[in-house]
RNA sequence: AGGAAUGUAGUUUAAUUGGUAAAACACCAGAUUUUGAAUCUGGGGACUGAUAAAGCAAGUGUAGGUUUGAGUCCUACCAUUCCUGCCA
C-alpha cells in the first residue's frame, strides 16, 4: 500500500517539503504539528489535517507533535483533550511529543513585555465595541486608538496589573502596534492579550489572568518548538502576514517556521463546523458527539467506519487550494471497499414474517454450511441451523405479484440461501388482512452443494431458523441532512435535518452466529448493508448500527 | 469597494513542469452470480448539437497575447471563497 502511495504524485505541500529538503532549508529538518483546540471533538475534517501533518512527517523522516492550542479557558476542557488523543491514535498516528500552548505562557508573556518596551505593543483601555468601530472596514482605513502612543512605562505597568487580576475582564487588552490603515484587517493593531480572570485554565489553573490570542500564540509556539512547516486550512491564509510579522520579532537565525494552507474538507449532506455540531449535541438533535450520524471521528467509529477506510478516503480526495465539496458517496465507497474483504456475511431479517415448510418434518433440524465471505476464501465457512419454520423478509413475499417479481408468490420457486429450493403454496392472513404466515414446500433433492441444487432459480432469499435466531435492535442510519449543502442555505441548519436519518427496528431476527458479537464488530447483512455492533449493545440485547447500505439498484419494481 | 486566494467531465483530483487532457467516485448499458451487492465487459461524458447523426475554425471560467507548440507563461475581464471576535 505504501509503495502505491509513494508512486502517487505529490500534493502541493509535499512538493514544497521535498524542495525545502533538497535546498537544505532549516538544516534539513522537517517538523510539523497537529494543533487542535480542546473545545470539541475531532471530526473528519480534522482527520484530513491529521493525515497531512503526521503524513508529511512520516513520509519525509521528520517528526510531528501534538499541540493543544489551549489559549481560551472559556471554551476549553480536559474532557476534550483525552478524546482528541484517543481519536488520533485510533486513526493510527503517533505523535512525537505532546505540548500545550499553555506551556509557553511564560515565554509569550516575556516576549509581550519586550514588545511593549520596544514600543511595538500597548495597553488599550477601550471597550471591544469602540475598538471594533475604530477598526474600519476592508475599504476604509481604521483610526488609531487614543491609547496607542501612551508612555511605555504606563503600558508595562498596566499589563502587569492586567495579569495580577486587578483589572476587570474586558476592561483592557494588549495590542500590537502595527498599522491601522493596512489593507489586511489583521494588521490593524491586533489584540495580543485579553483578560480572563473568572475561569480556571484546565492546566495552569489561576496562574494567569491574561491569555494570548491565536495570532500571537500560534506562530510563536511553532517557533519555540522548532516547527518547520506549519500546515493549516485556507481561512488562515490572510493571517499569514501577521504570523510572519510576529515571527520576525523573534527570529534571530535562519530558522523560520513557514505556514502553508490547504483546502478544508466539506462533504455533502453534513456540516463541518464544531459550533454547529455542539449545537446539535446541546439541543439533543443528535444523541451526542458520537452519534453515528455525526461526522466526528467518534461518530464515524460508532457508525462502523474503520481507520483504514477514513485514511483511504482522505487519500482519495487529495489536498489543493480549491474549496469544493466532496460527494458523500465517495466516503461510502471507501468504507464498503474496506469492509468487503474483512467482514463476514450473515443473515439478518429486518422485517420478519414466518415461512413454514409444510413438507418438512416437524421437530427436525439440520445443520448446513455456508461461506463466511465469498470475497475472501480465508474467512472459511460456518454452520447454520435449518428447520421447518423460518423467518424471511416480509418483502420477499407478495400475494399478487407483478410479472417481474421473482421472489415468493404462490406457485413460484426461490432458493433459500445455502439451503433448499422451495415453492410457495400460499399464505395466511389475520383479521386485518395482514399476512402472518407464508407456506411453501421444499425439494429435498436441492440441498445446497449437491447436484440437485444446480438448478437455475430466479432469486435467492435470506432466512433464519426461528428456534435458533436471536432478537436484535437494528438502527438504520442515513444522511444527517436532507440537502446537499446545509451551510449554504438561508434556512437555519437545524430545520434542514433529514427526518429519516434514523429508523429503529426493534423486531429484527438475526442468525445465531451473532450470539457472541461484541461492540465494534462488523458484519455484512446479506442484501442490506454493512452493520456494526453498537457500543450500548448487551449480550441479551443486541444493537446493530447500519454503517452503510449496499448499493441499492432495486428500482425494478417500477411500472 | 480594498486585500488575500481559487477556477480542469456531475464531484474531487492528475497531467512527465511548455509537448497525446487522464483517474477515482457518480451515471448508463450488457454479461454473470446461491447477495437485484460484488465482479466482468463496454459506454457517454470536458465545445456545439436534440438525448442523435455528426461536426469542430472546438476543448481546462471568458477574451486576447507570447510560442513551432499553452491546462501550464503574460494581460484584461468574469465567477466563487476568505478577511471588519477581547474565537481558533
Amino acid at each position: 500500500m505504501d509503495t502505491a502511495e509513494n508512486k502517487k504524485s505529490l500534493n502541493f505541500i509535499e512538493s514544497i517539503v521535498e524542495k525545502d529538503l533538497k535546498e537544505g532549508k532549516n538544516d534539513g529538518r522537517v517538523q510539523t504539528r497537529f494543533p487542535p483546540e480542546p473545545n470539541g471533538y475531532l471530526h473528519i475534517g480534522h482527520a484530513k489535517a491529521i493525515c497531512m501533518d503526521f503524513g508529511i512527517a512520516e513520509r519525509f523522516g521528520g517528526i510531528c507533535n501534538l499541540r493543544f492550542d489551549d489559549t481560551n479557558p472559556i471554551t476549553e476542557d480536559v474532557e476534550y483533550v483525552d478524546a482528541i488523543k484517543h481519536d488520533i491514535q485510533w486513526l493510527g498516528f503517533q505523535w512525537n511529543s505532546i505540548y500545550y500552548a499553555s506551556d509557553y505562557f511564560q515565554q509569550l508573556f516575556e516576549l509581550a513585555v519586550r514588545l511593549i518596551k520596544e514600543g511595538k505593543a500597548y495597553v488599550d483601555e477601550q471597550s471591544s465595541e469602540e475598538i471594533a468601530k475604530q477598526k474600519g472596514t476592508p475599504t476604509t482605513p481604521g483610526i488609531e486608538s487614543p491609547y496607542r502612543n501612551r508612555p511605555i512605562e504606563e503600558s508595562l505597568h498596566l499589563f502587569d496589573k492586567m495579569n495580577a487580576g486587578e483589572i476587570a475582564e474586558g476592561a483592557m487588552v494588549l495590542r500590537a502596534k502595527i498599522d491601522m490603515s493596512s489593507s489586511n484587517m489583521h494588521f490593524r493593531d491586533p489584540i495580543m492579550y485579553r483578560i480572563i480572570n473568572t475561569r480556571h485554565h484546565h492546566r495552569t489553573g489561576d496562574k494567569w489572568k491574561v491569555y494570548p490570542m491565536y495570532d500571537y500564540a500560534h506562530g510563536q509556539s511553532d517557533f519555540f518548538e522548532g516547527v518547520t512547516h506549519s500546515i493549516c486550512t485556507l481561512e488562515f491564509e490572510v493571517h499569514r502576514p501577521l504570523y510572519d510579522w510576529f515571527i520576525d520579532q523573534l527570529a534571530t537565525t535562519n530558522y523560520r517556521p513557514q505556514q502553508y494552507e490547504f483546502n478544508r474538507l466539506n462533504i455533502t449532506y453534513t456540516v463541518m463546523s464544531k459550533r454547529k455540531m455542539l449545537q446539535l449535541v446541546k439541543e439533543k438533535l443528535v444523541a451526542g458527539w458520537d452519534d453515528p450520524r455525526m461526522p466526528t471521528i467518534c461518530g464515524l467509529r460508532r457508525r462502523g467506519y474503520t481507520p483504514s477506510a477514513i485514511r483511504s478516503f482522505i487519500n482519495m480526495i487529495g489536498y489543493t487550494k480549491y474549496e469544493g465539496t466532496i460527494d458523500a458517496s465517495l466516503m461510502e465507497h471507501a468504507i464498503r471497499e474496506d469492509l468487503k474483504p474483512k467482514v463476514d456475511r450473515v443473515c439478518a431479517i429486518l422485517d420478519p414474517i414466518k415461512l413454514i415448510i409444510t413438507n418438512y418434518p416437524a421437530n427436525q433440524l439440520e445443520l448446513l454450511s455456508t461461506q463466511n465471505n465469498p470475497d475472501n476464501e480465508q474467512a472459511g465457512e460456518r454452520t447454520i441451523q435449518f428447520g421447518k419454520e423460518l423467518y424471511i423478509e416480509r418483502s420477499d413475499y407478495m400475494e399478487n405479484a407483478p410479472k417481474d417479481y421473482f421472489r415468493l408468490t404462490e406457485g413460484k420457486e426461490v432458493r433459500l440461501k445455502s439451503a433448499y429450493i422451495v415453492t410457495c403454496t400460499g399464505s395466511k392472513k389475520d383479521e386485518n388482512g395482514r399476512v402472518v404466515e407464508v407456506y411453501c414446500t421444499y425439494d429435498a433433492e436441492t440441498k445446497s452443494g449437491t447436484e440437485g441444487s444446480k438448478r437455475k432459480v430466479k432469486s435467492t432469499i435470506n432466512w433464519v431458523e426461528i428456534g435458533s435466531s436471536i432478537d436484535a435492535e437494528i438502527r438504520l442510519y442515513d444522511r444527517l441532512f436532507a440537502i446537499e449543502d446545509p451551510s449554504k442555505s438561508d434556512q437555519d441548519f437545524r430545520d434542514l435535518l433529514n427526518p429519516d436519518s434514523l429508523h429503529i427496528l426493534k423486531g429484527a431476527k438475526v442468525e445465531a452466529y451473532l450470539q457472541n458479537a461484541k461492540p465494534m464488530d462488523s458484519f455484512q447483512f446479506l442484501k442490506h448493508g454493512y452493520f456494526t455492533v453498537d457500543l450500548d449493545s448487551k449480550p441479551n440485547h443486541l444493537i446493530m448500527n447500519r454503517t452503510v447500505s449496499l448499493k441499492d439498484n432495486t428500482p425494478k419494481e417500477k411500472k
